[in-house]
DNA sequence: CATTATAGAATGAACGTTCAATCTATATTG
DNA sequence: CAATATAGATTGAACGTTCATTCTATAATG
């Protein structure tokens, strides 16, 4: 049998609707932050009525969960897209500078922030994004230990987190420097990383 | 003329209570956010009523703001400490370990989330945060010229500001690692730091 | 016609802030 | 040195507003 989908019904259209309501409320939280926006600004934003919104989410937190979790759907592509390179080090190395452009958008990383902040105190959130981070850890190790062992070194574990931690550090640190220093210099700071990133991926223990 | 001090009176007793308040506000925010605080919190906290609070703080955004301005105050001390140091280099190998346990601790490190966070739309904080920043980026930036120089490596003002901002993004990104992962191998992280600072600062144009 | 989508008013709690009143301690006076 | 005056510290209740959420009623849909 074969349904008709020319307008997206079916499921999608209270899908739609969500999606309307995470994408305006994405964007108040980016301006005003989780806890400084309120629900009639959202459904302003989302051009719905307050009440409304309560059909489609339980309530306010619900609405920052939903967002945090497509989120970093997000970021597991990335390390997916990562893995099934070739060669390992040089598709790091050049793509260094997306990494690096993504992460120093000011909207990116404020929304990026306030999720941050929010994790280290709301059990819920944190669940999602300790989740979501254990599997691209894992899959960024595993990316680089293959990468390694074909170019002759063996790692143990320990070192292995400790090259994952770094790198995730350097990228998720360009946030707050973002904010931080809004003039930084885009172009020297990729230089810089695609120098560390081939040493880092070259050192020998 | 001379004036007795034998009870700390004069302007220090209200500093007192001013420092009542920022201790007891910096716990909640930690805790709860900026806007997840109320004063009502702060005032129990403190130990005082929450009209009392007003006696020495216009508002709550003003809490804030003397919180932000302390802190990074900090910050400015160590990278004029580190400027001191006779061999940079070693001093900053050596001292990793303080770098990396400090912006490891979940205290310090959901503070300073908070405010990076705040600081990305609140203009005020902002401002603060961004003052002290350039001063700590000239710091360490003469620093490590300084650094560079004596191994006879001269640097542009870009590639140096590069080497900076990738030193801070490395110690500040521990800050959201933290958070994402808390049971990072933090013996591990300071392993691959130490070996990157190495490398950063010895690398060739 | 039944079900779902939608709007908007209603509700009660919580918020930041203000304020009149009280308490405490020091200074002044007789 | 007792009595009084004065200033500043401190309180907690009260204010108006805003909030998240719920309720009720109407429109659209199939």
């Amino acid at each position: 049998m074969s349904v008709t989908l020319d307008h997206p019904s079916e499921a999608s259209r209270a899908e739609t609707r969500r999606a309307q309501v995470r994408v305006a409320a994405a964007d108040c939280f980016r301006q005003h932050g989780f806890h400084g926006t309120s629900i009639a600004q959202i459904s302003k934003a989302a051009g719905m009525s307050t009440g409304h919104i309560y059909h489609y989410f339980e309530n306010k937190e619900a609405i920052i969960a939903d967002i945090v979790a497509r989120d970093l759907d997000r970021l597991l592509t990335l390390t997916a897209e990562l893995r099934a390179a070739g060669d390992v080090k040089s598709a790091m190395i050049e793509r260094a500078v997306e990494g690096v452009e993504d992460n120093l958008d000011p909207g990116t990383a404020g929304l990026q922030l306030e999720i941050v902040a929010e994790a280290a105190r709301n059990p819920r959130v944190a669940d999602i994004v300790r989740a979501a981070d254990r599997q691209c850890r894992a899959s960024l190790a595993a990316t680089i230990r293959t990468q390694r062992l074909a170019a002759g070194h063996q790692d143990s574990e320990a070192a292995l987190a400790g090259m994952v931690e770094t790198l995730a550090a350097m990228f998720e640190g360009l946030q707050i420097r973002t904010i931080r220093n809004p003039d930084l210099d885009q172009a020297a700071v990729v230089q810089v990383f695609r120098r560390m990133i081939h040493d880092l991926l070259s050192q020998t223990p």
